[in-house]
DNA sequence: TGCTTTTTAAATGTCAGACTTTTAAATGTC
DNA sequence: GACATTTAAAAGTCTGACATTTAAAAAGCA
């Protein structure tokens, strides 16, 4: 494990790289302890605050965790779903606020990874599933819910139907799918008409799941897709006219 | 922007955090520059390398990025496809790789989650994907092509695929279930028969975005999604009574 | 002996202060 | 006005010290 002495990267960067590629590369393997802060400033041929640095890039990461005291140090990580799950969210968050990404594209993005769970979430949905989605569409239609909540609750919705599909590595991709649009459909006003027609639709999703049929689940999810599509589409339009008529 | 004094986390990681949660709630718009190492010590009320190692943090998340010299400091940086990419890449594939996910349950959701672009694919392919994919199956037929760059060939043509689907954030999200899987991959023996079995789909599903079938197209990543599954069991037994034998 | 308490050493966490390097603006010079 | 020089601000790095945590080792005791 060494640096190349002509990057011109920082030190603590370098250092935090050739680690991390240790790490990656299978020649650190999980729980095994890195040598100390000072044993490493020393083969690295830094100083201790650079290491830390380095090392503190890393725990970023959740590639390593650090323990203090006696026999202490820092241990290569084994990554766990959720600490992997809340970074590809909050990622995938950023990258659709930060980058002008359209709504359409977004959404499309978004129905068509959760249509590809429609097939698994009929067949293994368990009890314990559908009462989440029922719960969620219950919550939805009390009257007075505000926009946030509405939109927190259609996250737990969908987010139910993707566990649905029984699969964690499926629903540890479709998180930053889903979870990620959340502040995008914050912008859409959810009208008590539009939320009806939505809260119907979930409604019959979640029958589509309960009775195992997986074509007209997909076919429901479309009709939500382009239904969600129109809805932003029209707040785009209001907005563009009011703008117009200033 | 101040850090709870109950918090048992360590300094730099709540100073961190309280930047993260300032930047995630949009108090602090791209390209803001942040204020000096020192300010933000005295500020904290912490030493200046503790600062810096909430920076570092922040930095190994592209959350930020620094810049020396006068008139230098921490950005806000808006987060890049290509860093987003290859963060959801790394840690995707760690993911996959140390925490036992089986072979099909990783497969069904890479396999799922394309089969979501065929539809896209074939409605917006370009020459430039076309070509592409068509390049990687003649390198996948040259004789005495290593494991690796088997391996390596097989997700250049299935990013190409995906890519095809025109949806940036597909591609995105897409990438961790492809790209992670090359590990798993690699532990697969292609033989010469099996290689010109799955080249055969590739090409028949390069024809079928070509021709833009969706329906084909559907069907042939089924089958190849059954295929590399079926390879896989093979393999496993191979080595389980090969292990029993000792 | 076997259990409990105390000690101790090793490691991370934090701090203070100094020095180095980089960078762009400000200033000076032709 | 164009180019060279100075300068100041900021990140990057280093040294050395002290604080805190922790588990093993040692000591004490029944």
């Amino acid at each position: 494990m060494k640096i190349n002495t002509n990057d011109p990267a920082d030190l603590s960067a370098q250092i935090a790289k050739a680690i991390r590629d240790a790490i990656i590369a299978g020649q650190l393997i999980i729980d095994e302890r890195l040598p100390s802060e000072q044993e490493l400033a020393e083969q690295f041929q830094v100083s201790r605050p650079t290491v830390r640095e380095a090392l503190k890039r890393l725990a970023a990461q959740s590639l390593i965790r650090t323990q203090r005291g006696a026999f202490g140090g820092a241990f290569v990580n084994r990554i766990q779903y959720q600490d992997a799950y809340s970074q590809h969210v909050t990622t995938s968050t950023l990258l659709l606020s930060m980058n002008d990404v359209s709504f359409d594209v977004a959404c499309e993005a978004r129905f068509a990874m959760e249509r590809a769970c429609a097939p698994m979430a009929c067949a293994r949905r368990t009890a314990d599933h559908l009462a989440t989605m029922r719960a969620e569409i219950h919550r939805q239609s009390q009257p007075g819910l505000s926009d946030e909540s509405w939109c927190a609750s259609d996250v737990t919705f969908h987010r139910a139907f993707v566990d649905a599909a029984g699969n964690p590595v499926m629903s540890y991709q479709l998180a930053g799918a889903v979870e990620a649009m959340q502040p995008l459909m914050n912008m859409i006003t959810f009208t008590a008409r539009s939320r009806e027609k939505i809260i119907d639709l979930h409604a019959q999703i979640a029958n589509a799941v309960e009775t195992q049929s997986p074509e007209k689940c997909d076919r429901l999810l479309d009709q939500l897709a382009t239904y969600t599509s129109e809805l932003a589409k029209n707040v785009l339009t209001a907005r563009s006219t009011r703008d117009t008529e200033r």
